[in-house]
DNA sequence: GTATGTGAAATGTTTCACAGCC
DNA sequence: GGCTGTGAAACATTTCACATAC
């Protein structure tokens, strides 16, 4: 209806050679795929896993974008770079293009991840049963806590951080993700990069210097409250200001435009469902 | 040095009206800043009082993007669209700048904020200290847990969720964090949005439904690990693949590239700074 | 008839390079 | 001489619209 903005952002800063080149290997020859597209086909897996488990077997590229979010002109040409897997006049086959998609993502390899800070976030993220099912392994947890070093956390051992290096070698570990203070991330940064990590996940606020051949990406939760309150800022500014002159909805609106239930559930819902754990938990 | 790639992305998808038009509101005439921009407005800003903090009152175009981790033209171009707020031959004033840079994003309001879902997630993002410093005071908290209604966190009560329209409207929030389980984002959501909320970050690896006139950003860490496994997947493709034929670099390299202390602290560093807490935590 | 796959247009973002000011 | 501010070029992403295939 109105005007959109199909957001971008903020999550992230990665600096590698990999994403440009056409590198055409594996057996399917592979289409050099843009980033914004790889940012999306993780929302895709998921809403395909999603249909998979409501016995879904066809889906159209209107439905499957509808589901994860996007209109289906832009479903349908990200798709286009992993290849041509849907039918016309018919749709996507829903475990074809799941496979597809996890093989594009290289998720059929149940990579190892290590996991060092093992603070509040560092243990949602540890219980996070997703991982395992969108081939993750979280192979090592790490952290200085002697409180914690010993213990087990689902049947992973909390292993010090003196062992980091040899837990990184060992376990062959590509990719880590970093949930410690920010004052000690870069040095954990170094260690797990001069380790042989290639890939590494930020939650420190910090901007963590890598040689090139790292690939970084960050998670700044401040940042996306701020961007947040820029957009809350700006809205609240128009309905102050001209609340009279041209366009003047907001608050009047008739109920939204996505057309939507705003609020089927029986007023005081949320039955016993715990809301409590693993935020991040769940499905798909 | 070798190609490189800025990233964008996933990290959430919104729908609004709001930061297309030309408003021109408050005092000095806001131009229209665009949405690459805004998000990388948080990371300036923390980088700013990182400098502040450092006692540097001014600073060039140059240092301030080393120090956010993007280049000089982008930053400069960037801060162009807040108006001009350096002096040619000289640099910026980090305070202005800083207060500037506040004003735009809306942070000189101490914007109220809810938090739904008390699990790890939830206690991580709660005791995240950055956040009445940049701007938002987390206002209320909120979960069904009678283990955690009651108690209180980091001297804020938790309430129970029977309360959230009530709590919402009386603390006038306007923004609120998702950090419930899937099985009920959808439903805070809803409740959430009928109160009066028009800004939500989503933690929940869900596609949340809401009417136009809110805007939703959504944090998802599955996500962001399976883009980091794109792209290491594709690393060791190239280097099991074609190991020899042209540009055959990887692991054969010097020793990096954006030429940095790879590994200057003593080996087994980490004196003894506790690294399990809060890992989003600390300054700036 | 229906829905994909994709060139070509429109829009958005980054980078370049230099005029303008200190 | 040094550094900002910004048009204009290069590049990336999204959207349109339709030929193509079932």
């Amino acid at each position: 209806m109105t005007a959109h903005r199909d957001r971008l952002d903020a999550v992230s800063v990665s600096s590698e050679n990999a994403a440009a080149e056409s590198v055409t290997n594996t057996v399917h020859a592979e289409r050099t795929i843009p980033e914004a597209t790889v940012a999306r086909l993780a929302l895709y897996l998921r809403a395909l896993t999603g249909l998979a488990e409501h016995g879904t077997a066809t889906v159209s590229s209107e439905s499957l974008a509808t589901a994860a979010g996007v209109n289906s002109a832009k479903l349908r040409k990200d798709l286009s770079y992993l290849g041509s897997y849907g039918v016309r006049g018919v749709g996507y086959d829903v475990a074809l293009l799941t496979e597809q998609m996890r093989s594009t993502l290289g998720l059929n390899e149940n990579r190892a991840v290590a996991l060092i800070g093992l603070g509040h976030l560092g243990k949602a993220l540890a219980g996070y049963t997703g991982f395992a099912t969108r081939g993750f392994r979280i192979s090592a947890l790490i952290d200085t806590d002697p409180e914690l070093v010993g213990t087990t956390l689902r049947e992973i051992a909390v292993q010090h951080v003196d062992l980091l290096e040899q837990i990184v070698r060992s376990e062959n570990i590509a990719i880590a993700v970093i949930a410690v203070p920010s004052s000690v991330a870069q040095e954990v940064c170094d260690r797990l990069v001069a380790a042989g990590v290639t890939s590494i996940l930020n939650f420190a606020p910090t901007v963590l210097a890598v040689p090139d051949h790292v690939d970084v990406r960050k998670v700044d939760l401040a940042a996306e409250l701020q961007i947040l309150s820029f957009h809350d800022n700006r809205k609240s500014a128009r309905s102050d200001a001209q609340a009279g002159p041209l366009s003047a909805a907001l608050g009047t609106r008739p109920g939204g435009g996505t057309g939507l239930a705003s609020s089927t559930m029986g007023a005081t819902g949320l039955g016993s469902k715990a809301m409590s754990d693993t935020a991040i938990g769940s499905t798909a």
